[in-house]
RNA sequence: GGAGAAGUGGGAGAGUGGUUGAAUCCGCGCCCCUGCUAAGGGUGUGUAGGAGCAAUCCUACCGAGGGUUCGAAUCCCUCCUUCUCCA
């Protein structure tokens, strides 16, 4: 959530920011308002209730003294009449400012350039190249049937469209995907965590998936339950409405899910294969920091990922998003694309952004500033998605013939 | 699934309708005293929002949300969580 009070010291500066992200300057000024139009009821409600409150001690002293009350209690009566008439137009105002508050994307960074869409995102730098190959490489799925490792037709029959089955080696190479990137998360210091598959509506409301994104999420019938989109909902709100002691930060967890993503915005996108799927997997890190160290800490998750895919030997490239493709609660992020040969193109494998306060205001994680609580930083990223990983490979790691080379660093968890 | 008990400040734990934002103890901060196997005394110690230069004042919060009442941590209802016993 944005900060109301920079809203009220700093309009002008806000708007700046937030209508690079496409906020519309008539928002921005009803928000304004709405802020103004709660503030003087909280006060106007405020001032009825203090009223209310000395009226009632009064009469607690006239009972014990056993004065005359009628006079006394119709003076109460009246005034409460105006206290709930406040209290009405206070809950009022509350909600509709909440609403639009809540609404309301997270301020880029003014390091973010501005964009339009993906093609105005910055290549940071390239890692690895492509290798050359001497016959056209297949596209993934071609690759993974023929070798009997996932069946796209069996995942429809069970579940419908963008559902996959994996057998065999396609099966294992997953489950050793998930351990080596586990591991390696946990060398660089990330805690393990495994954590809840459904979450309740406040877990993303703090993150920021809803209210705006509740089409993108599977809910559970009959209860106010989700099944996560990605495990930085859990993750993060693993903290939520607590004041974390200063020397508990930076939090560093790594933590495997699936996710579950009803994908409404791609209808017709990617429907082949196993790059866009209701279900995958995916091994995250959320860092929670102070806002003083949380850019060393987003260098090093970026660093963490890159470095998955370097050994793995997996050529890609990281990207600085453009304003208009930072997700809703991200100030800035950085992307890590991977070279697919059979796309001959880089694809999205990961995605690292730091919210900046943004979700901490939203969940409420504070840290103790001697005397102070402070907004934490949060933090996340994929490291990394299983199921795109697993398609780079394949595509990279091709022969001739079909069949496809294991990475070395897969071998010992694979009995190789 | 059924029966019961409980949820209070950093922790423990009082508090069944008014002066209780909350006794007391512990912990922690500051100050003082004392001097040798060490304790004693004083004082302060929640969060959020608002008014004020400030001192300070106002509002809300005793699991959550409603209700009763002039007034609720305290009574009533619903929900959540935990524990015990039964199935």
């Amino acid at each position: 959530m944005i900060d109301l009070k920079l809203l009220q010291k700093d309009f002008d500066g806000l708007s700046k920011k937030l209508m690079r992200k496409g906020v519309s300057a008539e928002l921005l000024g009803d928000l304004k308002e709405k802020n103004e139009t709660l503030k003087v009821a909280k006060v106007a409600f405020e001032e009825l209730q203090a009223a209310r409150n000395a009226m009632s001690k009064e009469f607690g002293v006239y009972k014990r003294e056993g004065k005359d009350i009628n006079e006394l209690k119709a003076r109460i009566e009246a005034n409460n009449l105006k206290v709930d008439a406040a209290l009405e137009v206070q809950r009022e105002a509350q909600v509709i400012l909440e609403a639009l508050a809540m609404s309301v994307p997270n301020m880029p960074d003014d390091s973010v350039p501005d964009g339009t869409d993906e093609n105005d995102n910055i290549e940071i730098k390239k890692v690895l190249t492509p290798k050359e190959f001497t016959f056209k490489p297949k596209e993934h799925w071609e690759l993974a049937e023929q070798n009997n490792w996932i069946d796209f037709e069996r995942g429809a029959k069970l579940s419908g469209s963008r559902f996959s089955v994996s057998f065999d080696m396609g099966a294992k190479l997953e489950r050793a995907l998930i351990n080596f990137m586990l591991n390696f998360n946990s060398k660089r210091g990330y805690h393990e965590v495994s954590v809840p598959h459904m979450v309740n509506r406040t877990a993303l409301e703090g993150t920021g998936q809803l209210p705006k994104f509740e089409n993108d999420l599977y809910k559970i019938e009959g209860q106010d339950m989700f099944l996560i989109p990605t495990a930085e909902v859990p993750l993060t709100n693993l903290f939520q409405g607590e004041i974390i002691p200063y020397d508990k930060l930076p939090i560093k967890m790594t933590g495997y899910t699936s996710c579950y993503r009803k994908e409404a915005g791609a209808a017709g996108r990617d429907t082949r294969g196993m790059i866009r799927q209701h279900q995958f997997h995916k091994v995250e890190l959320v860092c929670i920091t102070k806002s003083e160290t949380s850019d060393t800490i987003f260098n090093e998750m970026i660093e963490c990922a890159s470095d998955i895919l370097t050994a793995l030997e997996l050529p890609h490239r990281l990207m600085q998003l453009c304003t208009s493709d930072l997700g809703f609660g991200a100030a800035k992020t950085t992307d890590i694309e991977v070279w697919l040969p059979g796309q001959n193109q880089y694809r999205e494998i990961s995605s690292i952004s730091n919210t900046r306060d943004f979700q901490a205001r939203r969940a409420k994680i504070r840290y103790k500033d001697g005397k102070k609580n402070v907004f934490v930083n949060t933090l996340n990223g994929s490291s990394l998605a299983v199921g795109r990983t697993l398609v780079a490979i394949m595509e990279n790691n091709q022969n001739e013939d079909g069949s496809i080379d294991i990475p070395e660093v897969l071998k010992p968890y694979l009995d190789m």
